[in-house]
DNA sequence: TACATCGGTTCAAATAATGAAACGCAAAAT
DNA sequence: ATTTTGCGTTTCATTATTTGAACCGATGTA
């Protein structure tokens, strides 16, 4: 009996070859990293972000990696569907009409981003920076609710802006208790540098989620943004699964000792609240 | 030279066989009404409705009439990308929050509805009457611009409820102007009943139609709800092209002849103002 | 004029989707 | 207590579907 490695340029298969018939052995033997036609399909709309509203096919073609065809074959179902449309003059794609339907009924069912806006507010007036909550979305930590600061220097968080795992103090208290795979993964590929601080060896990082398991609390200063200041907690869904942060972003100048003591424990009680309104539990080895 | 209809379990095409090769004729010929895979597992998120908040694996699998496994594989692609969560009790299947960062990222790209709104709130404020503007999303008519009534009885429209083609007077503004084969599939399939005077025989609609390709205005009497009027006008992008409609939904009681000519004339103005903003111009045979 | 790039199309080859059957489990019915 | 039903999930051989190199015509550029 030996072993066969069939690789395809979307998944690797390990084969057990015993006798005469080849047979894919499941389970810890399959590597099946490739992503089925529809999720490559809904990657496509990754790449859309602000800076770029609009992507034509071969754009799209070559930041995905697909072939042509298939890229145009992807965009037409997207279009059908009004997840993308296209631009009758330019032939550019954008984000369809479809986001607004889906959207609206979502929180028709689940009005949560209410109720995670006026957490944000309260974090917000007990400590005059900028608050934001921040949830998964598919891959991504993604801020849902953000209350800015009043004063003249603030930093703005807009929301669905995506929230880098490496780079942000969101991020981090996510990755302090996310499951181990989905650390490897957030962490296993190219980690940009926001700034000239931003930690981009996963080894350094790993040593910080060991400290912010430890604290409940998580800092960055200066990763994502330079002269800017994050401090972040998670918050917990049913049975202690990690949900996201809920965090405070302020300029560095105006980070005293003082006010940090106010900002860490306020950021506790919105990430206490978060955690009941998602009808979560902390997990058993949480510090607080 | 024969023709040959070949036939497989998702589109069926019609070959042109002359001499010794055959070869798939396309456009009048090819009739390719085979949903890919990407447009068969995106279709699944069309069975969420406002009674329909959560779903579960076999449900949808009746509902779509995939295969069980097909439908898992589809829902767990969706999943990941975050379009689609799993509650983790219940098994069951709801909108994910994709649609937040989506929705956002589409209205900071492109800033319609702010626009849309005001046009809908001045179409109320200049009526008295609830005002939507609906636009296309992928298949359906959903209403993105809503100014409710002041009134005490006033009908209520939500802001991204589909519009039926055959059974609200934006839809038929929308179908008086769209392609044939739009026309065709929108009336194609089974029509449902809303209200006992809910036109279901598309012979009866196609006349409609032609009436209001004439008057640039349509109208619906209790085809949708009970008691309610609706009336619409259509708005264009470049090139004519139909976008959408504007509407007043006002209670049957209310519609005197003196009101409905304010109102007429509030919609034309209305659906202007949107041809503009979408930088739009009229077909050449639109009547005003 | 030549050259590059764009969106889009073609078709045989190769892959990935499919679906019937089976599994384990839980709740409902007997 | 036992059987039945229905759920979500897994399996795997079959085959329908995706795939991609080459191609096309249009448009833009050196």
């Amino acid at each position: 009996m030996y072993y066969m490695l069939k690789a395809t340029p979307n998944s690797v298969k390990l084969f057990m070859q015993s006798g005469d018939k080849a047979s894919a052995t499941k389970g810890v033997d399959t590597v099946t990293a490739g992503p089925s036609t529809v999720l490559k399909a809904l990657t496509l709309l990754d790449f859309f972000n602000e800076r770029r509203h609009s992507i034509g096919l071969s754009d799209f073609a070559k930041l995905s990696g697909y072939n042509k065809s298939t890229t145009l074959r992807f965009l037409t179902a997207l279009e059908s569907k009004g997840f993308v449309e296209q631009d009758e003059k330019t032939r550019l794609y954008n984000l369809g009409p479809a986001f607004l339907r889906f959207a609206q009924l979502r929180e028709a069912c689940f009005p949560v981003v209410d109720a995670v806006n006026t957490i944000a507010r309260d974090l917000n007036t007990s400590t005059g920076e900028t608050a934001h909550v921040s949830a998964v979305s598919g891959e991504w930590l993604v801020s849902v609710g953000v209350a800015e600061s009043q004063k003249a220097n603030r930093v703005i968080v807009e929301p669905g802006e995506p929230c880098p795992y490496h780079a942000t103090a969101s991020g981090l208290a996510y990755l302090a208790f996310a499951t181990p795979g989905f650390v490897e993964a957030a962490l296993g590929r190219e980690l940009e540098a926001h700034t000239s601080d931003t930690l981009t060896n996963p080894r350094l990082i790993y040593e910080k989620l060991e400290a912010v398991r430890k604290t409940g609390i998580s800092y960055s200063s200066g990763t994502y943004e330079e002269e800017v200041l994050g401090v972040a907690a998670p918050y917990f869904g049913p049975g202690g699964r990690i949900c996201g942060a809920a965090a405070i972003a302020l300029p560095a100048v105006r980070a005293t000792d003082a006010r940090m003591v106010i900002i860490e424990e306020s950021i506790r009680t919105a990430a206490k609240r978060l955690t009941a309104l998602h009808g979560g539990t902390y997990p058993e080895d949480f510090p607080y």
